[in-house]
RNA sequence: CGGGGUGUAGCGUAGCCCGGUAUCGCGCCACAUUUGGGAUGUGGAGGUCGUAGGUUCGAAUCCUGCCACCCCGACCA
């Protein structure tokens, strides 16, 4: 276990690298800007993927998967995509290596390639070219797919979670017939990723639409989730993208209408990835360690008993945890016993709180005798002890309640976090000195967002959806506006 | 990729300037005593000092390349 305490207030970026590492999430590798998950941190993930599955098979879509190497010459068919994506390519030239007369292991230079593979850093272009045989009528239409998969982005600088050369994600891809169809499709996932990202990983998130400058390349409109972190800085944590007929047209993919007549397809991606994990760290957790919303956490309880060294007393306490392990597990909880005699209870405490368990129970011998036990909850860190009668339902109760607590703490913040300003003296106090979102009007041109980013660093996080309309003069140009938008410094 | 920094046991570190194969704490193993907030004692194991070269009788220490990580920029989920 890792010792060395690192406080949020003091260097957050430290604190957050300390934190994944000793809560035993994830590590670095051996390969440059790649991570080990940890099982720890993986089985999260899991109960993430677990959660978003559920939401894509109840509308609608099914799970595929897709080759890993994608051609080169797909990449060209879409100028914008290989624009987006050209400066951050794995690129596979060769398939066998061969042991060179000094030993050494090289690339066997007559196995050269005849067409280069690149590793995909995203799946739209091998996705769409498949597309093109399963799509020839009307009738054939929606495809509603979804794969999990790894993709790798060679990013400059990695982070990890937040910005791994290699990331875990899932990658929705559906064709439609028509443009209304997609852009119903776009919605509905934005909304299947707020749903997620609120009730079960209790982050709270600004729906919204990116700017030209912010779009996925080969998009004509992404749609986002924007959470806000505890540092002030945003993250963007889920997109889905309307793609139009880009794809549909670069990899020619028509259908056969009612009338048989051939249009172009329709077609929306959507996706979000490992960077959930950074985000959920970064919302919650404290300078003890991980707070993990129950919906979310692996283990949900984790009792820990006070063992003494008379044998019959011990096995009072411990028959009483099983038993209270066994009630709490039929309710469906998924609770740990912790029953190492090697450590003592204040080390497992510590241990726990570390790892983001949400409820501890200890039972003592005291505990036994008087039945109760002595229940702690890791957000507001509260002690208690109360009767163990009926402790299932009170432990039920008291995860729904830590689950919601969490959830209106980042709520919280995240609103006093949006400053309004209307004024460029205010708009750049905003930024300085109170971190967060700024709210503020914008003249909806790429040129005064980019002047904006180059001088403050601060990008447009989105236009947010049901945005009230009012009229305004942009912060920095002074030239009407129908809206505000929200800016921030982002990871 | 540019600027700055770091790399010594599982983790955190001392030693480096002024060359003589390495310090301390936590953790680990054994035993005993402990166990209601990170236990104590005794004994023990664990290091080609990031890596590859070079200088030297001798390199953790000096020089060079490479790798990784951290901070600041540019790029981005």
């Amino acid at each position: 276990m890792d010792n060395k305490k690192v406080k949020r207030s003091e260097d957050y970026s430290a604190w957050y690298n300390n934190l994944v590492k000793s809560a035993d999430l994830a590590e670095h590798s051996a390969v440059k800007g790649c991570m080990v998950i940890k099982p720890y941190g993986y089985a999260i993930w899991e109960k993430m993927q677990a959660e978003l599955d559920k939401r894509f098979k109840e509308t609608g879509h099914q799970n595929a998967y897709f080759p890993l190497f994608i051609p080169k010459s797909f990449f060209s068919k879409e100028a914008s995509h290989v624009d987006g994506f050209a400066k951050e390519c794995a690129v596979v030239t060769h398939y066998r290596l061969k042991t060179a007369e000094n030993g050494e292991i090289v690339v066997d230079e007559t196995a050269k390639l005849e067409e280069e593979l690149i590793v995909r850093p995203t799946s739209e272009t091998i996705i769409w070219n498949t597309y093109r045989d399963w799509i020839k009528s009307h009738r054939d239409l929606p495809i509603l797919v979804n794969q999990w998969a790894n993709v790798v982005r060679w990013e400059m600088r990695t982070r990890l979670f937040l910005r791994t050369t290699e990331f875990l994600w899932q990658e929705g891809h559906t064709a439609h017939a028509t443009s209304e169809e997609a852009i119903a499709e776009t919605k509905q996932m934005l909304e299947v990723y707020a749903d997620f990202a609120e009730n079960i990983l209790a982050v709270p998130v600004v729906k919204g639409i990116k700017t030209a400058n912010e779009r996925f390349a080969g998009a004509i409109e992404t749609y986002c989730i924007e959470g806000l972190m505890q540092d002030g800085k945003a993250l963007q944590m889920g997109t889905s993208h309307f793609l139009g007929q880009n794809f549909a047209k670069a990899f020619d993919v028509k259908y056969a209408t009612k009338d048989n007549k051939q249009e172009y397809v329709w077609a929306t991606s959507w996706g979000v990835s490992t960077r959930l994990m950074g985000a959920l760290i970064m919302s919650h957790s404290d300078d003890e360690g991980l707070i993990l919303p129950p919906n979310l956490a692996p283990i949900q309880v984790v009792i820990v008993p006070i063992i003494s060294k008379k044998e019959e007393e011990k096995e009072l306490v411990l028959n009483k945890a099983k038993e209270i392990q066994s009630a709490l597990r039929k309710k469906g909880i998924s609770v740990k016993l912790d029953d190492r005699d090697n450590t003592t209870p204040g080390y497992k405490f510590a241990e726990y709180e570390l790892k983001g368990v949400p409820v501890r129970i200890a039972i003592g011998p005291r505990d036994v005798a008087n039945e109760s036990v002595e229940v702690a909850r890791r957000d507001t860190k509260e002690k208690q002890v109360m009767s163990s009668i009926d402790i299932d339902h009170k432990i039920e109760h008291l995860l729904s309640q830590i689950q919601t607590n969490i959830y209106q703490k980042a709520l919280d913040y995240r609103d006093q976090h949006i400053n309004a300003v209307n004024t460029w003296d205010e708009f750049i106090d905003a930024l300085e000195n109170k971190t967060g979102f700024v709210s503020a009007h914008w003249d909806g041109t790429s040129e005064t967002e980019l002047k904006i980013k180059e001088l403050t660093k601060a990008t447009i996080r989105c236009v947010p959806l049901s945005n009230p309309q009012e009229n305004g003069i942009c912060v920095l140009t002074g030239a009407p506006s129908k809206e505000r938008v929200l800016f921030a410094k982002a990871y």
